[in-house]
DNA sequence: TCATGACTTTACGTATACACTAAAACATAC
DNA sequence: GTATGTTTTAGTGTATACGTAAAGTCATGA
């Protein structure tokens, strides 16, 4: 179903596309780009990336057929999909209304940034304590220096790009699986507030210096400082897109 | 499916029990005890329930046809409850040999550890910084003291009831629904380490003490004195399952 | 116009059938 | 006995059918 049947499938599946099949089931052949998937997977991933880039906005009510519809497949994948998608936290599912596309609220972006605030500044002690790889270091500078050559153009979508990049490579360093699902998790669900209110922001002129020292402070080794100085970031950033949320009203984003 | 679905259904299905419907599909009545569910709701938690009591030994191989077979079901609620399952990270699902009772190595109670620890702590400083309901102090108290009498009687069943129970109640004192769920899920996935080690480790005079001294430091309002008490005990706690496990050479449990 | 009851429609949860292919079993050669 | 190739079996992912009941629609009365 997941992860090890992706594998077997891509090897074992260079049969001839379009073959119709004989009973009732029938078979067309995935789009196959690099990577075989199963129905459901391809649901998940189509429905997920809707729900992030707001082509279903929050509130939006999406029935099982009408999504089964316009991904070309049975119902069975899509509803498979979706428990995941509600165990994400993306979508609830009301029987008989369908999915419905979570809103992100004021206060569930302050959950969310107390969890990243908390976990995020365990991690950045961590790697200061073990100390960066070359290859860590280099991922991290070239995220700030994307962040700052934005700046420097103007390009709020190339920083948010940067941004991302940053806090994902970082959080990927962290020895604790479970650490960086959960730190992942919360992040997608953020996804859409921070793409959405993007242009609604200062200049993050100073989010990008504090990156800056974040890697300086996990370079030299200095456990506490990094803690201190993420801490600090991440509990500013959520207070800045909350603060924006509520000046806005935007309630249910 | 989830939730209302239950809700809707408990009013609705109040149906002469037994009922064989005329088409291929047989409706027996579902027991009913309080609330009505699905099957796939039925399956997760008799499934879950296996697995955290061992009579799904960790390593198994369990084929969605046989949990069907034992839940008296077809395959497609139990299919939907193994995604559930597999992503609270109770059982991995490997094609062609059904669900896999993920064991919990060192390693994961580790991970696991240091998570709890770190969320945990912030919950008990966020409890002393707005102090405690009347109610939720009574319902630590009991605990601690269900953990008192349990010790006086030798009897570690007992203490880790009580123990559960303090720590559930800790973290549903959280105003962080989402850090509610994370710590429940962590917690849920330790469980049956701590079941089987139970006998193996020191009685827990100095366990007990420190939830006291939590208490206290939560009803004194001193945020930072709870953060490190819990801090501390969580980390011992973790360090002291892992060190057993390892002297009992205890890997896959 | 609003409320209520009856009837109809439809979305869901589930069982079943089927195609596909991974895994097991079997046959053969060395 | 071991390795390899072929055949068979069976477990999965999916589509479809169907029963159930929630939701919608319609008719009627106050």
């Amino acid at each position: 179903m997941f992860g090890s049947t992706s594998r077997a499938r891509a090897v074992a599946s260079a049969r001839a596309p379009g073959i119709e099949t004989p009973a009732g089931v029938s078979r067309p052949a995935p789009d196959r780009h690099e990577t075989a998937r199963t129905r459901a997977e391809t649901a998940y991933e189509a429905i997920k990336h809707r729900v992030l880039e707001n082509a279903f906005p929050a509130g939006t009510y999406v029935l099982e057929q009408e999504l089964a519809d316009l991904l070309e497949m049975s119902r069975t994948p899509v509803r498979e999909a979706l428990i995941r998608l509600a165990h994400d936290g993306f979508v609830e599912i009301r029987p008989r209304h369908g999915m419905r596309v979570l809103p992100v609220s004021p206060d569930d972006m302050r959950e969310i940034y107390a969890i990243l605030t908390i976990l995020e500044a365990e991690v950045a002690a961590e790697i200061a304590t073990r100390g960066l790889t070359d290859a860590e270091a280099a991922a991290l500078w070239y995220a700030t220096n994307e962040m700052t050559l934005a700046l420097e153009e103007d390009d709020l979508v190339r920083w948010a790009r940067a941004d991302a990049a940053f806090h994902r490579d970082l959080i990927m360093m962290s020895a604790n699986r479970r650490q960086r699902q959960v730190v992942l998790q919360f992040w997608d669900q953020s996804h859409r507030v921070r793409m959405l209110t993007l242009k609604l922001r200062p200049k993050p002129f100073e989010s990008t210096e504090e990156h800056i020292k974040l890697v300086k402070a996990m370079e030299a080794r200095k456990p506490d400082l990094a803690r201190a100085l993420h801490r600090a970031h991440r509990q500013e950033a959520g207070a800045m897109l909350v603060r924006i949320l509520a000046e806005h009203n935007l309630t249910q984003l």
